[in-house]
DNA sequence: CATAGGACCTACCACTCGGTAGGGAGCATA
DNA sequence: TATGCTCCCTACCGAGTGGTAGGTCCTATG
């Protein structure tokens, strides 16, 4: 079964991918990346398709398993959600990687029109929603506003991850650095201000 | 000259680069869209590479318009930015198709190392980055200081816009609908208050 | 020692890619 | 009428695409 070639396979090809997207990659280049012939990953997974997906099923249950540690790391729900983000922010290589990868997802996701396997994302979302409402549990604010919420985060800390090497480029390495702490300073006051002042 | 034609091939390809990323569309595609041939198209731009700049660059050229018009459009530094994100944020479909390409454009800047041309969102930026510092002059924000904040509710908004198709098929449009209501109000809430409260 | 199957190969298929060469129709100027 | 330019065409190229067919080697099991 050679459980190691596939894992290697699975590990370049994602990055790969996240670098050039789905359409940047033929299946030749992985395969030659990894010291195969284009058959020989072919051997391990039928498709193209079939490789990318088994990827992004791996990075879609990885991130489950990260959400759950989260959830058991403190008591205080405020501190969850600190940590939760911290840890989606950390700018480790295979955490931008991951990111740019979904973030091609999301912006392929279109055309394929929503079919089932693209639902990945759900569960990570609705434990995000229920993360949220913990924090403010005197408001009760609905799934909607709580989504918002906890989307808008999101969004704030995964695109200027994926910025990172680009402001780099324009502004400096110095002065990126000095916008990363200040990033995370920033979202962890909007987190335990947003969250407990009137909606 | 014909640029009739030439806002056409503009516009389209726009559009189908937005969708599908650069690698996933092909000039052939293109022109057959439009009406031409591949060598058509050719005709006007002489190079795929070259169609693909000229979009990039019509669109920056745009969102610094659009920049300078919010710049007008109050005396009040918090209300212009407020009106700046809002209309960053507003669902239109040229607005979202923008969006798409730009958030690709970023993606895979990376792999082309940086050129000079990659730069278009310096001006951008450093226009943000003065809105930012003109709403809390008290504090003397230093301009990465700005600059996290400005990005935190870019990223935020970006995010989101790229997002509202998949969250739509997961959630269903109402709950969507809702969301995005709630996510201007949050908005404008992080603006005002985010930048009136201690760093 | 035979055999089955996993791991990988070469060779090849039909097709698409971006791009070139060269020509023709229509029109403006000389 | 001749010349030249814009606009767009057919025909073609070499390289590369995902995928199939079929084979070889090695090892594990009977």
């Amino acid at each position: 079964m050679h459980a190691d070639t596939r894992q290697r396979l699975l590990d370049i090809a994602e990055q790969l991918f996240a670098e050039r997207g789905f359409y940047g990659v033929s299946i030749a280049a992985i395969a030659s990346e990894v010291g195969l012939t284009k058959q020989g990953l072919l051997h391990y997974f039928n498709s193209k398709e079939k490789l990318y997906g088994a990827i992004v099923q791996r990075i879609s249950d990885d991130f489950q398993d990260h959400q759950r540690e989260a959830l058991q790391a403190s008591e205080d729900p405020a501190e969850r959600l600190e940590k939760f983000y911290a840890a989606l922010a950390e700018p480790t290589e295979t955490n931008v990687q991951r990111t740019r990868l979904l973030m091609r997802e999301l912006l392929d996701n279109n055309e394929r029109a929503v079919k089932a396997e693209n639902w990945y994302l759900r569960p990570f979302l609705d434990r995000l929603i229920s993360m949220v409402k913990d924090v403010n549990k005197s408001e009760k604010l609905s799934d909607a506003e709580a989504l918002a919420y906890g989307y808008q985060l999101l969004g704030a800390v995964n695109y200027f991850l994926i910025s990172t090497s680009t402001l780099k480029a324009m502004y400096g390495a110095k002065f990126i650095e000095a916008i990363s702490t200040d990033f995370i300073k920033n979202l962890n006051r909007l987190i335990n201000q947003g969250l407990n002042s009137g909606t």
